[in-house]
RNA sequence: GGGCGGAUAGCUCAGUUGGUUAGAGCGCAUCUCUUACACAGAUGAGGUCGCAGGUUCGAGCCCUGUUCCGCCCACCA
């Protein structure tokens, strides 16, 4: 006999179980693998790479969304029986990691610059020994069916060779160079950063009126800024050429405040009359728009920032100073000397480190670039030609926007966790040696006194090449024949640019095909009121902890069933709770089902005998199976998700359920059909909800599996009994013939007449134990079957306005 | 400044080829511990689908305008 299944759905006893068995059998493998005998490569697989997580991340609601979606995917193309290959992977994290190691060398009183480049680097390799499975390991609780035999890391030594194939490529093609140009510097972390790193927010500020006094004069030009400090690098100041007020004054020199040097006042179109005093300083060193003049005129670029923005030996008496306190000097200082005008309340984006939030200083600086242009021309084919389809769509057109307009990409990093730019200075004749190969000499002229660029690149050069290196790129491997391109790429749309577009250019570049076909966005998610999640308003969802509570399959769904694509969606306790409810809902249907086994007769002779619910159930799960088939198949998982809940709790939950009860209580050969039913529409809600909520329904289906081995035998879902509900067929057309449609109007019409019932006992106030009879218009007289739960006419073709009510003891 | 999205029941949201009476979950009201499930069942209240026009036999859905909210890109000192 079968073991009493418990009252509710217990996952924790599940879980676990199951994602080992699931592991054991390998079932998480291509079916069709290169690496195994009897692989046939004109089979079409279906493959993703996984955003890889940060290494030293912990599991947030992000990663449980990617992985959902991405399991969904997995789970049903498996189920489909194509080849299917999920490669899992972690990110190096450049600025993550190493801020998190730098912190915690400060709390033990040490720094990297005390420990050294060599020890330092051993110490973070350390703590990704220590705590880089901890993120794999959340990801698997999650129920990711990854294949993990082919888990890579960005630093891994396969990673770094096709890092170095593509910088020394591009390099080679001339698109990559080394130059000064104003970049982002984070004077905290002490590194520059891409213009993607910042995030701008409106701050309140002050903008400062001063005068520019002219040499050898009492003239000035008033002057507004919103960083004084930047003052002791001006190299001009710049008028509007046909600004009248100025006009005499162009060519004469001005005296920069306190350090008296002598610059020029330019005229420039640029300016704009009506903003500020309509004369502007020009501070070419540390402003993106003063630098574009200053190289436009021929101007001096003074930088006056050291590494850390403490102002240096440029600005003479203020040397030393940080840039915000000398911002207050400096200005005191002026204000003493006379040349303050006033000061005016005014609102700013100040620009902030994407990580860390502290201000950004714009600076020129000696780095690594990429010139991206001509790699995204290409990119923008692919998907304006449909090589790539973006869902949602209107992504597209955020997509043309971003690039079309694309900048240069500073690509060095000042850190020292990352991959290490591969160039190679000579001390004796200054050349660079940029090979794939670590050298051992100078390519030019053959000196061994060479040295390596000390900058490391940014992470997101690594991610560019994700969908390929991770398949063996730049070798030839069998993998990369077979599983590249990918099929779905699937991500949050705040990294479209980080990572996405980026992905796609390279991909064109170096493998000269798409990484993948079609780009799935999913949206951030908030909290129940739509307020960002953030630890200052305390209002953080922690996904293991919600498993720790509803179950995965409860997370999953909620996740799967709220969410559509590119929209954010707002996260609440009560839908994983409803959410739960549903996976109890399903346990309960399996334990009648498998506790009513026991009833069923032997299959009778003859001609299959239905009853009308029986029709109406298998054409509304015909129809359902359209319908999911549809939805699946053009990514609309959500709803296709809402439509099996529904069908599943309020057709056949709510309806054919409480019917299967009478047609089983009638004792008739009959009921042999009702069983029939019974299990062909709950093994395929199962298969359909697999890739949503795979541990309660892989659960269910061995449950009923034995159940049914046991006690009948005879009975068999459509799709068989397989050796697992991961890899059973999925339900398709040619499974459903007979399930016509047709019965669903007669029901529609029992079901009014039951309602119509309902509310004539409770108007009437009928006992329970009392039946209540109906006269059919034509006469015909109806059976009305009553349990004591609920009552149900078995009858069909009536007409639910005609029909007269009497109350009478039942015999 | 340029671009994108949203506005549907008290709350959170579905609603993709325009088609009868606009759906769900939660919440609310009344009843039921009934032999799968109180993590449940039954019944019910609640919406002029942001606003104004237009196309159409027919609009939550298409077009135009408009208001409010959110986001992205650019960064006028």
């Amino acid at each position: 006999m079968t073991k009493q299944l418990p009252k509710t759905y217990d996952f924790n006893e599940t879980e676990g179980r199951l994602y080992q068995q699931w592991w054991d059998a390998g079932y998480f493998e291509p079916a069709n693998d290169p690496k195994k005998p009897g692989f046939d490569p004109t089979i079409k697989p279906f493959v993703i790479s996984i955003p890889p997580a940060n290494v030293t991340g912990r599991l947030h609601l992000g990663h449980a969304m990617v992985v959902s979606l991405e399991d969904l995917m997995i789970r049903y193309h498996r189920m489909k029986g194509e080849p299917t290959l999920w490669v899992p992977g972690v990110d190096h994290a450049g600025i993550a990691t190493q801020l998190q190691v730098e912190n915690k060398l400060r709390d033990e009183g040490t720094s990297r610059e005390e420990l050294g480049r060599e020890k330092f680097l051993e110490r973070i390799w350390n703590w990704k020994e220590e705590y880089g499975g901890i993120i794999t390991q959340q990801i698997r609780r999650l129920g990711a069916s990854c294949d993990w035999t082919r888990e890579r890391f960005t630093l891994d030594e396969g990673l770094s060779i096709a890092v170095r194939e593509a910088f020394v490529s591009l390099y080679e093609k001339g698109w990559i160079y080394r130059g000064p140009r104003m970049i982002n510097w984070s004077p905290g972390l002490q590194t520059a950063i891409s213009d993607l790193e910042v995030e701008y927010s409106e701050e309140q500020s002050k903008l400062y009126y001063f005068k520019y006094m002219i040499a050898d004069s009492d003239d000035f030009i008033p002057v507004a800024t919103t960083r004084p400090e930047t003052i002791l690098g001006d190299t001009a100041v710049a008028v509007h050429p046909d600004d009248d007020r100025y006009k005499k004054l162009v060519g004469k020199m001005a005296v920069v405040p306190i350090l008296g040097r002598e610059i020029p006042v330019i005229a420039d179109d640029y300016v704009d009359r009506a903003f500020g005093t309509g004369a502007l300083k020009i501070t070419p060193a540390h402003d993106p728009n003063d630098y574009e003049i200053g190289m436009r005129h021929n101007l001096e670029f003074i930088n006056v920032l050291n590494k850390d923005a403490t102002i240096n030996e440029k600005g003479g008496p203020y040397e030393g100073f940080d840039r915000f306190e000398c911002r207050k000097k400096l200005w005191e200082d002026m204000s003493q000397a006379g040349l303050v005008v006033r000061e005016e309340a005014y609102t700013l984006n100040v620009p902030r480190s994407q990580r860390g939030g502290e201000v950004i200083e714009p600076m020129v600086s000696t780095q690594w670039f990429l010139k991206i242009k001509d790699m995204a021309e290409p990119a923008l084919q692919a998907v304006r030609e449909g090589q790539i389809e973006i869902i949602p769509e209107h992504f597209k057109k955020v997509y043309y926007n971003w690039m079309e307009n694309i900048q240069d990409w500073c690509i060095s990093r000042q850190l020292w966790w990352g991959h290490r730019i591969p160039v190679w200075y000579c001390k004796d004749c200054g050349g660079m040696t940029v090979v794939r190969q670590d050298p051992d000499r100078c390519q030019h002229c053959g000196s061994t006194k060479i040295e390596q660029d000390p900058d490391v690149l940014d992470t997101w050069f690594s991610s560019g090449l994700w969908p390929f290196s991770t398949l063996g790129w730049p070798e030839e491997t069998s993998d990369l024949k077979y599983f590249y391109p990918t099929s779905t790429m699937e991500t949050g749309y705040d990294i479209l640019f980080f990572w996405v577009a980026r992905m796609i250019m390279d991909g064109l570049e170096f493998t000269g095909e798409v990484p993948f076909h079609t780009v799935y966005l999913h949206g951030l998610i908030r909290d129940e009121h739509g307020q960002k999640m953030s630890k200052t308003k305390n209002n953080v969802i922690d996904p293991l902890e919600v498993m720790d509570e509803f179950g995965t399959d409860a997370l999953r769904f909620t996740l799967l069933v709220g969410s559509s694509p590119g929209n954010d969606m707002n996260l609440s306790m009560k839908k994983v709770e409803a959410n739960r409810n549903f996976a109890n809902k399903l346990w309960n249907a399996g334990r009648y089902l498998i506790g009513s086994l026991g009833a069923m007769p032997s299959e009778p002779e003859g001609e299959p005998d239905w009853t009308l619910a029986d029709r109406w159930i298998k054409a509304r799960l015909n129809y359902l199976r359209e319908t999911v088939n549809r939805l699946f198949e053009s990514y609309q998982f959500g709803e296709a998700g809402r439509q099996i809940y529904d069908f599943f709790w309020t057709e056949f939950a709510d309806w054919y359920i409480e019917i299967s009860k009478n047609q089983i209580a009638e004792g008739s050969d009959r009921a042999y059909y009702t069983f029939q039913t019974l299990v062909e529409v709950f093994d395929t809600c199962l298969r359909f909800l697999h890739p949503f909520t795979p541990f309660v329904t892989e659960a269910l289906w061995g449950h009923l599996k034995s159940a049914c081995q046991k006690t009948s035998p005879s009975l068999s879902p459509t799709g068989g009994w397989e050796d697992a509900l991961i890899i059973a067929h999925w339900p398709e057309k040619k499974d459903f013939e007979g399930w016509e449609r047709g019965a669903e109007e007669d029901f529609n019409l029992i079901q009014e007449i039951v309602r119509a019932i309902r509310n004539i006992r409770a108007e009437y106030k009928v006992q329970p134990g009392h039946r209540v009879a109906c006269m059919i218009s034509a006469g015909e007289k109806m059976d009305i079957i009553q349990s004591q739960r609920q009552i149900f006419v078995s009858l069909a073709g009536v007409d639910p306005d005609a029909f007269a009510v009497s109350s009478a003891p039942i015999e």
